[in-house]
DNA sequence: AATTATTCTTACAGTTGGCGTAAGGTTTCG
DNA sequence: CGAAACCTTACGCCAACTGTAAGAATAATT
């Protein structure tokens, strides 16, 4: 039995370089109960809002440095959570535009505060019922679920593959060392015994074979492996 | 191995009045490549809404019977897919109450095609991701992993008991006969063994018993069993 | 080429969870 | 009370997953 006790406090990463409305909309959802952290540097956006793991978005299009188009693609491109996208501009083709590149809802300025939370709280409900879906090159992965994707192509994974399978993911395109993933398996990196490793290699190389993949887990000699994703 | 290949053709049903919007809508759905059906007669829409399975829901809320909001909230609490309001009023509380009511989003007419097909499109690959969640009372069940959700809590369903509360769920508050469990169970509904049916109804119970939800399963003497999930 | 370290593969056994069968107990109703 | 309907428990089978062990294959080194 899992008790999914209590709602986690969602963290709220707003994206807005007017320094009023960033307030406003800080007070207004800081009200609601959400924890919220804004981004004040322009500098490197995309690694600022990555740093706070963001629940959710709130974003501008007109933005100093890098345009809210470009963020839009970059974060989805992560996987990371909805965005909504508030702006004053209110011309269609910005619309269809942020919703093309992976927005989840778009507002536009002025917007009544209820609208907003309402709209925020949709998409909250929305994404929590979603599966935590990890990418990295071609390959997804379900970590609720166990199961593979990869393009067209879906399969079931057993509990130790689906945790190397992650690491492996995780760092590609870099090397996995054993000693990482004798961590996240068995929970010491003193590993005792080298061989179980391999084996448990080889049972999810075998199945990766399934779908003709396994040959883009390279093993690196004496050091660990390495996913290779994104060619064939 | 699982292929899931090609896109399944998206039923859409348009909720609407108005004979005139109603075949421009179809027309543009149409043009998109969506399969579309309309809702003419506004008895039952209810019934009639769900008989076409619907894939998305576009709602009107000034309907001649039911109204909108109520509509959206039975289809919600029986789990249907994305619906999306397009409607003329256009006071925020309608939005407000709309979305409460479980929309999944809101547009005003007149209402540009393009702002329409964009948001489609984007609930349809929110929800293409979204579980399979079965919805009947207090039972929440995710059909594909078989996890089970009440109140705050979630349990883990093996395959037959999560195929039986299927069956409940989907025939709740109705009664289920046995003959129809034995066809869901194990195809066929001539049952050659009384007992084992009853089996698993006491694993089913035993499992809800953890969440003290066992006493939900009301036996129906000579006729099968009742799923009451809307009281305690 | 021979040696050695490293990695891979296969087979076996233990554990677990789900399921059907069988047998006996309990409840309900006339 | 007695029979029909229903419930419960125990047993054994099967499939999936995992760790262990032993030997084979591969790569690096001398």
């Amino acid at each position: 039995m899992k008790l999914s006790k209590g709602v986690d406090i969602v963290n709220i990463v707003i994206v807005e370089d007017d320094i009023f409305l960033r307030e406003e909309l800080q007070n207004i959802l800081q009200k609601e109960g959400y924890s919220v952290e804004s981004i004040s540097s322009f500098d490197t956006p995309l690694e600022a809002i990555i740093a706070c793991k963001p629940g959710l978005v709130l974003l501008d299009l007109n933005l100093p440095n890098l345009s809210g188009f470009q963020i839009c693609r970059h974060l989805k491109s992560k996987g990371i959570g909805p965005i909504l996208v508030l702006t004053a501009r209110n011309q269609i083709r910005d619309e269809l535009h942020a919703l093309e590149l992976g927005a989840d809802d778009f507002l536009t300025k002025p917007c009544h505060p209820k609208r907003l939370l309402a709209r925020i709280k949709k998409l909250q409900q929305l994404y929590a019922k979603m599966p935590v879906l990890l990418k990295s090159g071609m390959f997804q992965l379900d970590l609720k679920t166990h199961e593979l994707y990869v393009a067209e192509q879906s399969l079931l994974l057993s509990e130790n593959e689906s945790t190397m399978m992650k690491v492996l993911m995780q760092a590609a395109p870099s090397i996995v060392k054993k000693e990482q993933l004798f961590y996240e398996l068995w929970g010491s990196s003193a590993y005792v015994d080298q061989n179980i490793l391999q084996v448990n290699m080889t049972r999810l190389r075998k199945t990766l074979a399934k779908i003709e993949m396994a040959h883009h887990i390279k093993t690196i000699r004496g050091v660990g492996y390495q996913l290779a994703g994104h060619d064939s």
